[in-house]
DNA sequence: TGTACATCAGTGAACGCGCGTTCACTGATGTAC
DNA sequence: TGTACATCAGTGAACGCGCGTTCACTGATGTAC
């Protein structure tokens, strides 16, 4: 219908929009163009004027996802830390809330394409490797940051420290979403459970960084 | 063509069998009926001879992929503690192991659908949470007889750790996974830095029981 | 034990449907003169 | 600045295809007498 330019790069962003929301909702695969191109406003044949096919719009939703989660998690990292908490544990908090666990199109968006990564193309997997990898590597900022100690004799790495981190972490939200529905009172358990294992062995180190430990 | 009651079920058996593995390999959504049912060896106007619609088989899949996991897992937890290691070590070595990240079609079956549980049919979910459920209590019973101790002034009972061990090692196994073929380094440091930490954090626990932290 | 018949697992074509993709067309935008 | 025209985002019908499901049919199995 003749539209300028900056309306068809609005109107691009709007598609990349509706489909991650309508992915990380429904799955890859269960999302058709012609409801996808619905949900973003237009008619279905308009798909291919902003992208070579599906996989490639997968692929471009996987990297700005994943970049919007970085950047996201990026600021939270840079906000001062206030005076009764870190940056890291408010995160923590954050991250194995129900609000999080319920609200699937956004939040975290390594937990949100876990599950389909395996199965998409070579373009959108690099994506999420890439996300996933630079995630680490901010989690173990925050890790240092929060002045979480090293305990006498400790071999682990921050990144080490992260990865661990990372993995209980998600392994819980995934857990706690995939029952939400059948099971609500153990997918409550579980986020809850996880969420207090963690701040507890934030705590147990603090307390006992003082008093070193001697090896048997 | 007719065929005896016997080798009707056996029948239905192969084509549960065969869905349980393309199910877990590409995704339920990804596998088609007839595509099915030519794995199983029969063409595709059989399948409802044998159930009643896909979410039928579904479901029953998810059921019978978790009892033969719980059953596997049983049995290990009752195999008798040789000198050397604890049932709940075999297991650790076991879960977080490549073999296991790179046999989806055998394996954990909670891990294998983890992904796609969230969107299954209302019957499917419910076997999935029961699963989880019996997993976590399994666990927790391979926690008691490793003689893990319980240290001076620790809350957590035995199922919280139980639903920390396990979700740390899916965490790990799902990402592991899901990073496979983009980033096979990435893959391995994941899945390798959870088996250390895992196993660290209960030599951990061996060594300061015999030593009790006071409270500061 | 032998015969007659109902049962039902398996076949393979067909159903309507929605998928990803292609296409001819429209008409405002943006450019060249 | 005004006019003529190329560009290209958007439309909506159509494509072949595979999906889940239905159907009429086959013929060995299992049952009744």
């Amino acid at each position: 219908m003749g539209v300028s330019r900056e309306q068809a790069a609005e109107n691009r962003r709007a598609i990349v929009a509706a489909a991650t929301r309508l992915f990380r909702e429904r799955g890859v695969e269960a999302v058709g163009l012609s409801e996808l191109m619905k949900h973003a406003g237009f008619t279905q044949g308009g798909f291919y004027n902003h992208f070579e096919s599906k996989a490639d719009l997968v692929a471009e939703v996987l990297a700005s996802a994943i970049g919007e989660g970085i950047a996201e998690f990026t600021k939270l990292a840079r906000t001062p830390v206030d005076e009764s908490t870190t940056a890291l544990r408010r995160y923590i908090n954050w991250y194995l809330s129900k609000a999080h666990r319920d609200n699937i199109d956004h939040g975290c968006p390594v937990t949100g394409f876990a599950g389909d990564a395996r199965r998409l193309g070579a373009g959108a997997q690099s994506h999420f490797a890439g996300g996933l990898d630079d995630l680490i590597t901010i989690l173990a900022g925050l890790i240092a940051e929060s002045g979480s100690p090293v305990m006498e004799g400790e071999r682990r790495t921050l990144r080490e420290r992260a990865i661990s981190l990372h993995c209980e972490m998600l392994g819980a939200l995934v857990l706690s979403r995939s029952v939400a529905q059948a099971a609500p009172a153990l997918s409550n358990e579980i986020l809850e459970n996880a969420r207090r294992d963690v701040l507890a062995s934030l705590d147990e180190r603090s307390s006992q960084a003082s008093k070193p430990r001697k090896k048997p």
